[in-house]
DNA sequence: TAAAGGTGATGCGTTTTTTGCATCAATTAT
DNA sequence: ATAATTGATGCAAAAAACGCATCACCTTTA
């Protein structure tokens, strides 16, 4: 796109905070970088960067200039997705920023699906922890986010959520896989991997913990979940997951590669909230939304009683 | 604005309906149009006009694109204003749409008192109906409305809402300006000048007729203010106002140039609500979000019982 | 303390893009 | 039928954007 051409590039340039960086990567020379913003500079009346020795920064008026040109690409976006719609094909790129929970099995499985019906469309598919996928939203690097537990900026919009209860994984020769559920107190000295305490399933862990006062034999705290499944097959070591973030089977009780699961009782261990939006106010492209709804239409068959739309 | 030309030319082109016109207009060759526009159709992969022999007009793609590019000019006046309040001036352009009701003594009186603090600041006053009104909100056409009765789009977000109610205006010398209040009854065979029913203010009369089963003399329909006010002056008639379309002293009982105002009486009509708002969902420039507030003051200072924030 | 390496800005010749004129083909109005 | 529009296009001129070499300034390094 022509007309862009000059504010994607004053974008650039305060991505990289360098007039010579960002016009190596913009592939053109850094004399016709700064004689470009030299140039919005002039019309729109006022400097957009501070002048470093060692680069260049935003000013308050490039703040206020530079979100208001990732706005307009992001309307841009919506415009052609929506164009392409028109003409049959549904063209577009979607960003989707998730915990690690969905990125598993979910999203690959939605993913997949919708391609299957439109190949012409692309993601980014992006791993953040709630706070950071907020701030993705709000800056808008993303267009969708799938957050477990909590919303804390009021800039988030939900269209969907979906409760879920958090389950331990372990090999299915672990003492603890005879009990249909698991209550914390038989956790009481038996090795656990958990995630950090960025991660919503730790939160609500800890909410547990500190209801029955109880201290876990933490062998490990990783946000890998590829780590913490092939681990638990290696040891007899207690694992925890929410059901999005397992295989169909496992959530529903059977065991998978010598792997299952139990739930926690929602007495001990609070059920959890995974949200499913976007940025409050937003007009999301065609592709994305369509997209969500798939998502949704998605929780609704794996988990119907516990969807909220 | 460099980067904006393209853009403004399809939006000329769009309102045209003409290559030819608009380059004449824009004071380039229809050369140059052309291959501009040829160009951004290129770049978008589809034709946003359908070329007709007696010029051009939008296909679907051409609207949605249209109403990208009107919302970007918009964003941009948005932003362009706001940084300008950084730097100390207030600048800007304001767009405001009201009804006929506000424009002889209200809208004067706020802007002289706004312009007095920002003198960089300039004003477009459109006088439009209430369905009008909301369409230009909608397309962008204007920043501001102020509405009065009734509101029929959702997409208009009100910020604050007055109660008024209508009065009689008449020679301080006819027999009806003896009364305190005006009840319907009292205007069987009198003659009257009478908004047509486009206005909020006929509406309300036409609701008090059908309560009441009485007809009005009608002598004159008129939507103009300024043919009212005037003929009063010159004969025995009664015309119907609301407070904020009178001098303060008239709407306060006294008379000005032989000219007084009495309420009618609620029981016959009811009261109207003069609706101050915006396009729901937009941000709007600094200039015209401050200059709402001075209109929302002055109305609180004016009707300080009537006004609902 | 001095040198080396980095930054953004600027003069100037070259390249690319945009513009305007003349003209064409197609359609509408008279 | 004829005249007058309309948008599209080839070509030369004008304008804008670009890249190179270089400057002035600052930070880092020796």
């Amino acid at each position: 796109m022509r007309f862009m051409t000059s504010l994607r590039f004053i974008d650039a340039v305060a991505r990289e905070k360098s007039i010579r960086k960002a016009a190596e990567k913009l592939a053109i020379t850094s004399t016709a970088l700064n004689r470009r913003i030299l140039q919005v500079e002039d019309e729109i009346g006022q400097p957009l960067f501070e002048r470093l020795a060692s680069g260049v920064r935003l000013n308050t008026a490039g703040e206020i200039f530079v979100q208001h040109i990732r706005a307009q690409q992001a309307d841009l976006a919506r415009v052609q997705s929506q164009l392409a719609d028109l003409s049959g094909v549904r063209r577009g790129h979607v960003r989707v920023t998730s915990g690690a929970e969905t990125l598993r099995y979910f999203l690959p499985d939605v993913i997949a699906r919708y391609r299957s019906e439109h190949d012409a469309v692309t993601f980014d598919i992006s791993r953040q922890h709630g706070e950071a996928a907020e701030a993705a939203l709000s800056s808008l690097e993303t267009d969708l986010a799938l957050i477990f537990e909590p919303i804390r900026s009021s800039d988030f919009q939900t269209i969907a959520t979906t409760r879920q209860a958090v389950y331990c994984c372990m090999a299915e020769t672990h003492d603890l896989a005879q009990l249909e559920t698991i209550r914390l107190h038989h956790l009481i000295d038996v090795p656990v991997v958990i995630p950090t305490n960025r991660s919503g399933v730790r939160q609500l862990v800890n909410v547990g913990l500190m209801r029955r006062n109880i201290n876990l034999a933490k062998m490990l705290e990783t946000d890998s979940q590829e780590f913490t499944q092939s681990y638990l097959r290696n040891e007899m070591v207690i694992g925890f997951q929410i059901p999005i973030g397992l295989p169909k089977d496992m959530a529903e009780g059977r065991s998978i590669n010598g792997l299952i699961a139990r739930p926690v009782d929602s007495q001990d261990v609070p059920q959890g909230t995974l949200h499913i939006g976007h940025l409050r106010g937003r007009v999301l492209p065609v592709a994305a939304a369509k997209f969500m709804d798939l998502i949704i239409t998605e929780l609704g068959e794996r988990f119907p009683k516990d969807l909220d739309q």
